[in-house]
DNA sequence: TATTGTTATACTCTATAACTATA
DNA sequence: TATAGTTATAGAGTATAACAATA
């Protein structure tokens, strides 16, 4: 299941677990070998995994991605972020946004440069953060429990892969 | 880059390479030690370096997967052809209407159940699939040319990660 | 009643372009 | 003239629900 609603209220004609015909498995080898799909099904799962463990504070992983990075650079600008996280500046408006509405950060306009916004955690936001880390740890545990090797030999790996080794 | 038109098109006055202020890095210690993070980012690199292999073809990914899949396993199912690439159902009718309006592919209605579609490649997306099949040979040599071990080792680890070592 | 394929719908993610306010 | 942030818009990608044809 890819989303919560999936996995808690799937309505039950939609779809049983075994299908009539057709429920013999394809030969996916070609794909199976191919770097990109491989990666592509792994973060499908280890999406789903974090969003069991962090989904009920109703935080997205691209608002944790922020969240952490603010508490770690408090005052970074959001074209800091944006360029950091590797996306386009207006992306990160409407998450800065959420995170405002919902009193876990706060943009302050620079005293040095009146265009600029400096984002930093609330002591809310700071808080919530660590819940959320604890709970990501866990995740990670889990996922990490899957492989043959190492966490580190495979990070080192896929930021060899992000061409920023 | 994410996507062609970014590369091939973007706006002269839309963004310079370097901004004036906040250009310094920020620290991302904590996104770097996470798994789901660190694939998020190799797979926005792997996608890129394949957009660049086949996206001259007007092919996505996933429409790769399907011809690929097809190939192997002649008169699949669509509904078979989505369980074995875990999306739901509807996800592949626009999928094979746009190879059948190109002319890679053709529903052929069952003989033995009138509801199935059987889905076979034409020659000519045989013959396209050859071409990108090549092109995406090449990719793989240069994104596997980033790594420190092994494709296979790789390949293993993420399989494992999908859950399905 | 159940299943295959389909349509309708909605929500998320992402990028581009153009606007504002500041510099 | 250039930059930071914003707004508006569009296009993928994905999922859910409900429907028609068939079983």
């Amino acid at each position: 299941m890819r989303n919560a609603k999936a996995k808690a209220a799937r309505s039950d004609n939609y779809e049983s677990d075994f299908s009539e015909i057709g429920d013999e498995s394809l030969d996916m080898t070609y794909l199976r070998g191919t770097i990109g799909y491989a990666i592509r099904r792994a973060q499908m799962a280890v999406f789903d995994d974090l969003q069991d463990a962090i989904g009920k504070y109703q935080i997205s992983p691209t608002q944790f991605s922020v969240l952490s990075l603010v508490a770690d650079n408090p005052g970074a600008l959001q074209s800091t972020i944006a360029e950091a996280l590797g996306v386009e500046r207006p992306r990160i408006v409407p998450v800065i946004d959420q995170l405002e509405k919902r009193g876990l950060a706060t943009r302050v306009r620079s005293a040095t440069d009146g265009r600029a916004r400096e984002i930093y955690l609330t002591a809310e936001g700071a808080s919530l953060l660590e819940t959320l880390k604890s709970r990501f740890a866990e995740h990670q545990r889990r996922v990490a429990a899957r492989l043959n090797s190492g966490t580190d030999a495979l990070l080192a790996e896929l930021w060899r892969l992000a061409g920023d080794a």
